[in-house]
RNA sequence: GGUGGAGUGGCCGAGAGGCGAGGCAACGGCCUGCAAAGCCGUCUACACGGGUUCAAAUCCCGUCUCCACCUCCA
């Protein structure tokens, strides 16, 4: 079985072959530390999460992730200029606002997460390389600037298959001391209405980086100057990743292999964003939904499809997720085993081939998925039929199911998400309560007392306690 | 103007020449003291107009609609 992704730059689905055997290095770009992030925002994180664990779990590699910050930026410096606080203060809370939503969305940490502001020797690095080859000059109105030559790189443009006579110059298109005006800014001279703390001496004068360079500078230093993935938000195509691509490539540097790029989140069909004042904070829907349903409903939609978020999108991923997650409670009931085991087991397991091509083909998800409700199907069914302790395959199932979720990164069972401390132990405090009245109903019942025992249930229904009767003894469950 | 993408059943959302996507909702049945959960079944679609083909949601031509990017948006 072998590993398919749609390449932005070929625009077609090709094998993936890793540089190096067994090891893949990704980078990606789009932590945003200019404000809360939105579920548009993390929709990425969310995506290349899921191939991030299919590298791992279904084809063994070591991945090393790099997920940059960008931390110093002209939109930072203007929103924390407009707050009053430091321009690190800003980013800094926004990097640690954006941190928790991913790590509350269960994405598993990057392998490392640097920082801009730490890498401008490693850009300058690079601008020196431009300016050596004649890919780069200092602006000639003397602001400090250097810009990137994009008439000497005749490549400009191959990423988006864009001509430059074709590109809009940009609308803020001052000149200034540019050679064109679509070169763009590899140094940005310090300019006097600026914190100087934003600023750093350099051999080309006090200044900042521009945007892309420590895409450029971070990836060469934690991957090579020749890397296997890239990835980022497809609205980064242009002209970001044009722009790293250009300066990396000019500067000698391989860069990366294949470039993947994740749709975006949609609402009434136009896309999430802050400035369109449809965005919805991670944070504040966690209030009401859980994590879990937010990451499934983010990450069962393919990668490169928009996916719309309506009023009744919660609401289905809530359903889908309970049908997972009520077949794990009878399941695990039936087999006896405790959960940790069976996790532990389910992540060594095989898992079904329909669900491995449905990844190895472009991570697709929503077939994948089909694959486990196809499975939880057939465990449902085992569970009818069972009579005895043993439903033949069940135990099996029940560890593929795990093993799927995982790979998704929507396992029920995963502690992650589990609340704080105190939460398993009001668990165990609120079972030996319902237990009590559930003992009592069962007395009614087997007095064949209905009135009685549908009372109690009524009363734990409306406290939002979910009775369902088996076999062995009636289950509770909180109402979602 | 340039570049890229999309229109699938009540909704979400895969697929990409012949075969069941899947989930949610609805309806019918089984199970249940009644429910809940589960199982079985029903509803069965590909924007529009042509064409190619034994066969088109899928290929070709044309039309319409929508979205994104074009120098600091995931």
């Amino acid at each position: 079985m072998s590993l398919r992704l749609y390449d932005t730059a070929t625009r077609e689905v090709r094998p993936f072959e890793p540089l190096e055997p067994g090891r893949v290095g990704i980078y990606i770009c789009g932590l945003t530390t200019q404000g809360l992030p939105h579920i548009g925002h993390v929709r990425f994180a969310v995506s290349f999460d899921v191939l991030r664990r299919w590298l791992v779990r279904g084809h063994g590699y070591e991945v090393t992730l790099v997920r940059n910050v960008t931390d110093i930026d002209d939109k930072i410096l203007r929103k924390s200029a407009e707050h009053d606080v430091p321009w690190w203060a800003w980013s800094y809370e926004h990097e640690r606002a954006t941190d928790d939503a991913l790590g509350t969305l269960g994405v598993l940490p990057a392998t490392y997460e640097p920082r801009a502001t730490g890498h401008i020797t490693e850009m300058v690095e690079i601008i020196d390389l431009l300016v050596e080859r004649g890919h780069a000059y200092a602006a000639e109105d003397a602001t400090g600037d250097v810009y990137f030559d994009v008439r000497s790189w005749p490549a400009y443009g191959e990423l988006t298959r864009q001509r430059l006579e074709d590109m809009e110059p940009a609308a803020d298109a001052d000149p200034r001391g540019k050679r064109d005006p679509r070169d763009f800014a590899l140094w940005k001279g310090h300019k006097q209405d600026e914190p100087h703390t934003a600023s750093w001496p350099t051999t080309y004068g006090r200044g900042r980086p521009g945007w892309h360079l420590e895409c450029s500078a971070m990836a060469r230093k934690y991957l090579g100057d020749t890397f296997d993935i890239h990835g980022g938000g497809v609205d980064l195509r242009f002209p970001h990743h044009e722009n790293e691509q250009a300066q990396s490539r000019a500067a000698g540097l391989g860069f990366a292999r294949y470039w993947l790029h994740n749709a975006w989140v949609t609402v009434s069909g136009a896309k999430m964003g802050k400035s369109l004042g449809n965005a919805l904070a991670v944070a504040e829907l966690t209030r009401t939904v859980r994590p879990l349903v937010l990451r499934y409903y983010l990450t069962a939609a393919h990668y490169r499809s928009t996916v719309e978020f309506g009023d009744d999108s919660l609401a289905e991923a809530e359903a889908a997720v309970e049908r997972i997650e009520s077949f794990l409670t009878r399941a695990l009931e039936v087999c006896g085993a405790p959960a940790e085991e069976v996790r532990a087991a389910a992540a060594s397991v095989d898992l079904p081939e329909a669900f491995a091509a449905a990844l190895d083909d472009d991570v697709n998800v929503p077939e994948a998925l089909a694959v486990v409700f196809g499975a939880v199907r057939e465990g449902n069914r085992a569970l009818d039929a069972v009579t005895g302790p043993d439903a033949p395959g069940l135990r099996r199932t029940l560890e593929q199911v795990l093993g799927m979720t995982d790979v998704l990164g929507v396992d029920p069972l995963d502690p992650r998400w589990d609340g704080g401390g105190t939460e398993g132990r009001l668990h165990d405090v609120l079972d030996r309560l319902v237990t009590e009245r559930l003992e009592a109903r069962a007395a009614a019942r087997a007095a064949r007392d209905f009135a009685t025992a549908d009372a109690i249930r009524d009363r734990l229904t409306e406290l939002g306690i979910v009775i369902e009767d088996t076999p062995t003894g009636a289950r509770w469950a909180l109402a979602r």
